[in-house]
DNA sequence: CGCGTTTGACCCGCGC
DNA sequence: GCGCGGGTCAAACGCG
């Protein structure tokens, strides 16, 4: 339903458990036949560890050829996606997709990817992965498919954040948000990123990026907070860097409106 | 041959 | 308690 996107974005369920089950049983895939959640023991795991982003990108600025039709294409970060699902969503006339993260065994990396209803030019991709585990290095040069420009199947549109979004290319009226999918992440650029995550707004460009953590949301209002939940610091950012490029779960963000600039970042 | 995508089925959580 | 909708897995197919 929309209603998840919609207003709540902290419907805790959503973020947290989303995955319940994929997670790290991965390779194994230890769901043989009852599936995952059904006995795979802790259907849930740690719920706040889960963080999510909800990044709109203009479709025009990907590539085109993956779009066919209805689909909309990934943007392809530094990290190779596979997808593993789609389903039409009530509401939008588009279909969402699942993508789940195969730079590495056992990521929990995942990402959804539809297309604004309001907006059919936008492309809303929500990642999601877990707060401590950490990214794998970005599967570029050896890759499977990571060839960035040459491979039609991935296109490297580095997702940048901006704030077309808030303003939002459409006005949309009140009505809308009331039920729309698609909207809920305008709705969030809206309400959310306007206020608490303005500083969202200026890294970026074309498109917008919204974090969405049920405790982030909370404490979003106190920055002070924000660095509990990035726990990311040097060290860790080192660790990344080490990675060569910082996933793009892992943006630093930096606070500028209140003057404090806690590096903060995500996974 | 390997990998990714596609499609259908299954399961779970939530709302009514 | 039932139904709806969302999310994920698994098998099959296609492409590189």
């Amino acid at each position: 339903m929309d209603s998840r996107l919609n207003i709540n974005p902290l419907k805790s369920d959503e973020l947290e458990e989303n995955d319940s089950s994929t997670q790290e049983n991965g390779p194994e895939s230890s769901l043989s036949n009852d599936m995952k959640m059904a006995s795979t023991s802790s259907p849930k795991k740690s719920k706040k560890a889960m963080q999510k982003r909800i990044v709109s990108v203009p479709i025009k600025d990907l590539e085109g050829p993956r779009l066919k039709g209805e689909n909309a294409s990934p943007p392809s970060d530094s990290w190779a996606w596979r997808k593993y699902g789609q389903k039409p969503i009530k509401g939008s006339p588009y279909p969402r997709g699942y993508y789940r993260c195969s730079s590495s065994k056992g990521c929990p990396a995942r990402k959804q990817v539809e297309r604004n209803k309001v907006d059919p030019t936008m492309l809303v991709v929500t990642y999601s992965c877990e707060h401590n585990h950490p990214w794998p290095p970005p599967s570029r040069s050896t890759h499977h498919h990571n060839h960035n420009s040459s491979s039609p199947k991935h296109t490297t549109t580095k997702p940048e954040v901006s704030t077309t979004q808030p303003e939002d290319p459409e006005p949309e009226p009140a009505e809308e948000k009331s039920t729309d999918l698609g909207n809920g992440e305008s709705l969030i650029s809206n309400t959310t990123t306007s206020d608490e995550f303005s500083w969202f707004g200026e890294m970026e460009t074309t498109s917008s990026t919204i974090l969405e953590t049920p405790i982030f949301a909370e404490a979003a209002a106190d920055a002070d907070m924000a660095s509990m939940f990035f726990p990311m610091r040097e060290e860790d950012e080192s660790l990344f860097a080490d990675l060569g490029e910082l996933p793009e779960c892992s943006l630093v963000f930096r606070h500028h409106r209140g003057g404090v600039g806690p590096q903060v970042q995500m996974c």
